[in-house]
DNA sequence: ATAAAATTCAAACATACGTTTTAAACACTA
DNA sequence: TAGTGTTTAAAACGTATGTTTGAATTTTAT
């Protein structure tokens, strides 16, 4: 059997920098210097720095997609509100190898940097290997917004990922910055507890304006 | 006098590429071949190529910023609503070179890349440059949402960001996507006219739910 | 028209990258 | 314990990057 604590030290050591500095200005030597083991320990273990990239994800991934599928399960033979189905998301991410409110913001830039360093492999990884929970999830949104049309609720469902990624990718430096302007003592929890109203409402919106 | 055409055209590719595949992944050969100019060109005219990414987002938002400066002049001599406040926004932005609906989707990219892949010298230079025309900003908004604490102002203005910034910066992968789904025939006009009551709803949502 | 300045160009430089190679060290089984 | 497959190690490979150089060329001004 593999020595188990080299690919997990590569693991841990690549998902910091990357969520720290992004994939391309990762270099496999940042990595395996940070993890303690040699440089070529990563093609080894994981063949290529992309699969490498694609194992980073999986390993929080994974764990969470089945968790919110049995969640799902449940979920699917009830009346929710809005803020209940928020909930079941933020609540299954932080059982699945999230614990840690940290670990959380770690998770959220990388997700934000699925986005926006999108590889193009990245992107058919993740949605070959966790699309058919994310649609599952989507039909229970229609659900609960039948007054909405599909156009709406589609760009708000983006909207509201945005919100989320887009905050949650710098929630450290956010967080700092909340605490030094308004002299507060915020962390992480709370941000999501501000976060989950204003995405409800902005998802059951019944402005119609035209810009 | 320097030929106007090379530093221009190598803005113009600069700009295309950094928004497609993000400031590291673009290199200098990919740039002058496209602009077809040589290579040492970037170096003469911009002296580095972090010059040259700060001054991809000068050529934006100088412009911006003076016009939206005018604008706040006239805006805070008189009561406004959250609605005006995002219009103002947006007028703003596409009568100061982003006229076309295809440049706001580049500059909403480029935007959202400044967040996610800021190098800290990026950071600095805009802060240092337009810091004080969004300070301008905020206390308008801060005028007309006299019942949030700063904390909850301070939060819901970087989740709209973040909505705005996200869903812009994928505009037109995600307009082909809505096409393509629903069956519908989108354009950024349309999603941006999605997004202001999706905004102004967060913005002022009155929810006070603890997670 | 000529001198000076500004710009372009091809080539080379130094550096960093991902990956491969070869051999040594290790762990486990027969 | 001997042997076999697995893991680590150091070094080198080939490629790509940002930058610099110095000569050729074009533009500007006298």
């Amino acid at each position: 059997m593999a020595q188990k604590d080299t690919a997990e030290r590569i693991l841990d050591a690549a998902e910091a920098l990357f969520s720290e500095k992004g994939f391309a200005e990762t270099s496999l030597r940042n990595i395996t210097t940070k993890a303690g083991v040699n440089l070529a320990a990563v093609n080894y273990h994981f063949g290529s720095k992309k699969s490498l990239i694609q194992a980073v994800f999986a390993r929080y991934l994974t764990p969470f997609s089945n968790q919110f599928s049995e969640q799902l399960d449940v979920i699917e033979q009830q009346q929710n509100t809005p803020e209940q189905l928020l909930k079941l998301l933020v609540v299954t991410l932080t059982k699945s190898g999230l614990e840690k409110p940290d670990k959380f913001g770690v998770f959220m830039r990388l997700l934000g940097l699925a986005y926006s360093q999108g590889q193009g492999h990245l992107r058919k990884f993740l949605t070959s290997e966790y699309g058919e929970v994310f649609a599952r999830y989507m039909k229970e949104v229609n659900r609960i917004t039948p007054e909405l049309t599909p156009k709406e609720r589609f760009w708000r469902i983006h909207f509201m990922l945005g919100a989320a990624v887009f905050t949650m990718s710098s929630v450290d430096s956010l967080v700092a910055m909340a605490n030094h302007d308004l002299g507060s003592q915020s962390d992480i929890k709370e941000v999501i507890s501000q976060l989950m109203p204003f995405l409800a409402s902005g998802l059951m919106a019944t402005d119609t304006n035209e810009i």
